[in-house]
This record gives C-alpha cells, structure tokens and sequence, in this order.
DNA sequence: AATGAAAAGACCATAGG
DNA sequence: CCTATGGTCTTTTCATT
C-alpha cells in the first residue's frame, strides 16, 4: 500500500506537487511518463491530473509562442494612471487593456499607476499607436508611463520552498 | 492542391499561426483534433507542429497554475533600481531575482526602476522577507518599489491583427 | 485512493500520389 | 500537401483491493 503523501496544504499532498511541477516543466508530457516520473499507475496519475484540471488548479497548458517569430520582437510595460478609481471604471478599464491586441498581460496594482500592461509589438510606432488609439484615448487615463523591456526571463517559479 | 498559405510574415503562413493560437488555447490537444481544427491532414498537422516547436516559434509548452491552490495567494510587482550599470552588475542580478522562490517573472526595463518582479507570496510577511533577504541585501541595489497586485489578467495575446 | 489489464484511440514512420 | 498502411505507444475504462 504504497501511499505516504504529504499534505503540505489545502488538498494538495506532495504527489500533486511532483504532477504539477512536471507539467509546468513540459506541459505535454504524456500521462505515462508522468506516471513514471511521479510514481504512480498510470490510471491514478491520469485521474489526478483531470482532478487537478477539472478543480481549477491547473489554470491550463498553454504553448508559449517566440513573439519576434511572430513579428512583434518590441515589447514593453506601459503603466496607466486613472483619474476615477470607481468600480465600474476599473472594471472597464480592465477589459479594454486585456482586449488590445498585443497584450499579454494586464495587472491591477495597488500604487499610484493602477495598471501594468504588458505588450508585444512590431514596432516602436506600432507601440505608439497601441497606447494612443488604446490607451490615452480612454477619458478616466490620466497618464501612462512606458518602459521599453530590454529582455523578460521567467522566474523559478512557486514550486520551490515556501 | 489544396494550400492557401499565406505567408504574412517570416516563414510563418496562415495554417502556422491556426496551429500556435490552437496550442495557446490547449497546449495539450491532440494532433487529430488539432489538425481537424486547422484543416490538415494528420501527418501533416504533426509535421509542421515539429517544425515549429524545433524551429523555437513554439518555445515551450507549460502548466499555469492557481497560485492560491499551492499557498501563495499574495502577488506583487517588486520594481528594483541599482546603482550600477555595468553588464556584470545588470547579468548578476537579473539572474539573483530570477532565482528568487516565488519569482513568476523578471523584466529588465529601460527607465528608472531598472527590473520588474513579479513575485506571488503566501503572506505579506513573506513578501517583506523577500524582499529584505533576496532583493536589498544586494549591494547594487538602491531602491525598491513595491507594489501589491489586486489581479492579474491574461491579455488577448499575439495572435490577432498586427 | 490506487491498481492491473483489456479495449479504444492516438501516434509515427513509411511509401506513393 | 494528401492518403494509406502497418506497428507501437497511450489513454480510458472498469472490476478489484
């Protein structure tokens, strides 16, 4: 009865914690290399991964594409300020900034520039024209402020120690 | 023959760009279904997805996951400002701050605050921990700004109009 | 929860149009 | 770029523990 696992937190033992870290490693690992890697029968591991999604806590898997092989090798943070900070214009902010094309991610922050938007371009006019025609255009955007990323590396991520 | 690929920019035509805005939607379809969506036959779906996951457009192919679901509910954009701009200093720390536990992402900018951070924590005490034991301890470093993150968004992404 | 085993399905390499 | 064919690996299902 081969079971020792750990839980370290809410629902999660440490089973579920090597699935996730594998699959964060290589998305597209077939269920019995998983199985393999973590230990367990290869219908148990697919039953947990589908736990795992179907609870939400795999978010998705999702290919992370080279954006210059795209065509847009320029990207940049461009931080918006508001002048109403109501509810109803945030949330509308929101999703127009998660809406422009190019944009890959939108962050609400807590700080004197509400919002961090994340963006891929083809160009330095291209970016202009994003946060003219997106962005200042908006009537509640007081300002922007926007930092050309020199390179983006991704993190070690959230698997390690807490 | 049927082949209406249109090439709109560097080697990759209408039927390359299907394929990637397929896998960013689910990294983990299979090829049949994949090369049904795309209009491929099957060896010919898996051959270009070789291509172009050999060729680097497909950098990677990852789990997300709900960073609550492992503990760290709390995120953060830390933004650190160095006092030196030497090559060795910027490469020394870029690669401290992406080695960070907890660190998602890391952006080296142009502007004041030369990095970007963003970190999720499972409490603001271990923010603050962070911060103090990863980021000022650096002697480099001059300022940091924090800022606590309300949400965070995915954008529309690439793959749209230019 | 976890397992093994069998049926169903997906994949790969190859050859030919 | 498509079809078609094997042979192999993978996933799913289910009765069992």
């Amino acid at each position: 009865m081969p079971s020792p696992s750990k839980k370290s937190q809410a629902g999660l033992d440490s089973t579920d914690r090597a699935i996730l870290a594998a699959l964060i490693e290589d998305g597209r690992m077939t269920n019995s290399a998983l199985a393999a890697r973590v230990g367990l029968a290869e219908s148990t591991c697919a039953y947990r991964v589908r736990a795992l999604r179907e609870s939400g806590v795999v978010a998705d898997i999702s290919a992370r594409i080279d954006l210059a092989a795209v065509g847009r090798p320029i990207q940049a943070v461009v931080q918006v300020q508001l002048a109403s900070h109501s509810r109803t214009h945030i949330d509308a902010l929101f999703d127009r900034l998660a809406g422009i094309p190019g944009a890959l991610s939108v962050v609400h922050v807590a700080g004197d520039n509400d919002f961090h938007v994340h963006v891929a371009v083809a160009s330095p006019e291209r970016l202009r024209d994003l946060i003219l025609e997106h962005i200042t255009s908006h009537p509640a955007v007081t300002k922007t402020e926007t930092q050309l990323i020199f390179e983006a590396r991704r993190g070690s991520g959230v698997l390690g120690p807490l």
